[in-house]
DNA sequence: TGCAGAAACCGAAAGTCTTTAGGTTCCGGC
DNA sequence: GCCGGAACCTAAAGACTTTCGGTTTCTGCA
């Protein structure tokens, strides 16, 4: 076979297909996206760069669900609370993608305009230029750090041996089921007033 | 050859070549580390349960240099603080190495005795039970999002262009050269912050 | 002291993966 | 009608992960 009639790949294809792989088992090959679409394994690089290009692709793709039509509007505290738990909901909604999209960050277009309505809303509000990328800076610490503990699922805290840990294992167990989302709340609330404190010209 | 009079290898030796490999070039691979040690491939085998224990290895190597010592006297806050510090800078030692570590969390018997003792002082210090897990978790959030930020260095941040980011581009040009660190002592005061107050019964 | 079994290393090889190179056919514009 | 590029293929090089079966040395036990 040569060059067929209707094409048989597309980078919208190549990015479900590896989102769907990674969803399913953690990780992605060049290969088994080629046998999941019923094609050699050398075409797909007609389409992407590489590896690394499918792993941009799924950055972009993860990252298109982001919600953040909140920084257009209304005051600038409630805005960055609900971009931050958007963007948190965009990653939890495929924690196994999360360890290869963190290895570096989403420079797509579309997410550094973002970032660029979130600095804008920033200075609106009176901050101070040099406070603004910190402030963005640690409400992305929040939402990663919470993402990976979707990512890395009960293993850490399951363990928790009653002998050798007996009082990490009373406040296991006396831990509700939302754990990592009761986590990222204290987290974000935190920050958030924090944040509203420097606002006011607070230490 | 076959067994040497001294063994050539052993778990230190293959965990110190692992991480002098990450370090200088952001991965490593058995053959490498068996190239870097003069042995076959094959022998690392014998000591390692391959590529997946070397980053066990890796895991407990950067762990072992958290300082938790702060977890056991003084006050509750100002201990949870030293160590979340700790925590962090033993991630910042070796940046390159977190996109390996944090696909799961450390799971070594002397950093769950760690969350033990954590858990300890929070019981101690009044904290009810169902809350005690969170406040950790936040912690780490705080703590693990920030070393992905130092692991993937100015590369978002770099990259905004002035014509298509203005705002943020200002905002970067007045930002200091400490960013994540002022950003991860943002959220590390905020955090901390919130669970002062939810120590002392405020909502 | 002698020896059985375990330990530590080697050589070889199977099976993947990533990536590139060079063909073959089809489509779109001139 | 034809020419260039697009889309796919076959092939292959090179690296990596992991396992298997040898060979030698060490250790523990009789």
């Amino acid at each position: 076979m040569a060059r067929p009639r209707k094409p048989l790949l597309d980078r919208a294809r190549i990015a479900t297909t590896a989102l769907r792989l990674v969803d399913a088992q953690g990780e992605f090959s060049v290969p088994q996206i080629a046998r999941s679409l019923g094609v050699q394994t050398a075409s797909v690089y007609h389409h992407v760069d590489g590896r690394a290009g499918v792993i941009e692709l799924l950055r972009e793709r993860v990252a298109e669900a982001i919600d953040s039509s909140a920084l257009d509007g209304g005051p600038w505290d409630a805005a960055l609370e609900s971009w931050a738990r958007s963007y948190r909901a965009a990653f939890a909604a495929h924690p196994r993608a999360i360890p290869l999209l963190t290895a570096s960050p989403v420079r797509a277009p579309k997410v550094l305009a973002q970032y660029e309505r979130a600095a804008g809303l920033l200075l609106d509000a009176g901050f101070a230029p040099p406070t603004v990328i910190p402030v963005i800076a640690a409400l992305e610490n929040v939402v990663l750090g919470s993402a990976l503990d979707l990512a890395a699922p009960e293993t850490m805290w399951e363990v928790a041996d009653e002998r050798a840990a007996p009082r990490l294992a009373r406040a296991l167990a006396a831990t509700g089921p939302a754990r990592a989302d009761t986590a990222f709340e204290l987290s974000l609330a935190g920050v958030l007033e924090r944040v509203r404190a420097m606002a006011a010209g607070l230490p």
